[in-house]
DNA sequence: GCGACAG
DNA sequence: ATCTTGTCGC
């Protein structure tokens, strides 16, 4: 079953009309939003590459006890080149086939990288989430815009992202001795929700469960399988 | 000319 | 992201 898209248009596309995308897509974004509620299906998304192959993968967890539901990959020819700013035209349509095989409609979905913290504020996890109408949270390893002081070392601390007098995000210590995470609002969800719900999806590492668990079903495992031996996660 | 620069 | 073994630290 095909995914509703809201807000189509075509990623084949060159830098100049990716930017210009961004810049007309930009006025749709929800900056508000609830917590997901006990049963939500979070959905956690990440691209791994093989040569000129992207491969996508897509895990959905129930919230809050984080158990697998379900996985799906797809892998797809890369069309674009890394341009950081740009990062939805090189990946966004891998994660859009992985999700099209998962069986689960996703209800909120968790992106490796950045939602509003961005130039535009249209970072992969606003431009999917708008594009297909859903919540969505950007969780990135590492800062793309703005300033911040380093919140203090322990669980759950954070420190605003800046773009000038505008908070664009978070920088989240999801774990004591690891570096912090850069949480941003992706759609339909408030920044207060956002840092709460990755929070919640933390079980003992530095990236939250959903994120995680599709980086690893990128690399090729089986989350599901090893999943019902929670030590091999 | 020199940094900064998601993945 | 990817190329890549052992190693320092808790």
């Amino acid at each position: 079953m095909p995914l509703p898209v809201r807000h189509p248009h075509p990623w084949n596309v060159s830098p100049e009309e990716a930017v210009a995308i961004q810049q007309r897509l930009r006025e749709q974004v929800i900056r508000e939003g609830p917590m997901p509620g006990p049963g939500t299906v979070i959905v956690g998304v990440d691209v791994g590459f093989r040569g000129e192959l992207a491969r996508a993968a897509a895990v959905a967890v129930r919230f809050p006890d984080l158990t697998p539901l379900a996985q799906a990959v797809a892998e797809v020819p890369v069309t674009f080149p890394y341009i950081p700013g740009l990062l939805a035209f090189r990946e966004a349509p891998a994660i859009l086939a992985a999700l099209e095989r998962l069986p689960l409609s996703p209800q909120v979905l968790m992106v490796d990288g950045h939602g509003i913290s961005h130039p535009r504020r249209m970072g992969i996890a606003t431009h999917l989430g708008v594009y297909l109408d859903l919540p969505s949270i950007g969780c990135a390893k590492s800062k793309l815009w703005g300033r911040y002081e380093m919140p203090p070392d322990e669980p759950g601390a954070w420190s605003p992202l800046w773009d000038g007098e505008e908070m664009i995000g978070a920088v989240l210590r999801t774990q004591a001795g690891a570096s912090p995470v850069f949480v941003s609002i992706g759609h339909r969800i408030s920044l207060e929700n956002a840092i709460a719900t990755v929070m919640a999806c933390v079980r003992g590492h530095r990236l939250p469960e959903p994120t995680r668990l599709a980086h690893l079903a990128a690399g090729g495992a089986d989350v599901l399988a090893a999943g019902r031996q929670p030590r091999l996660l």
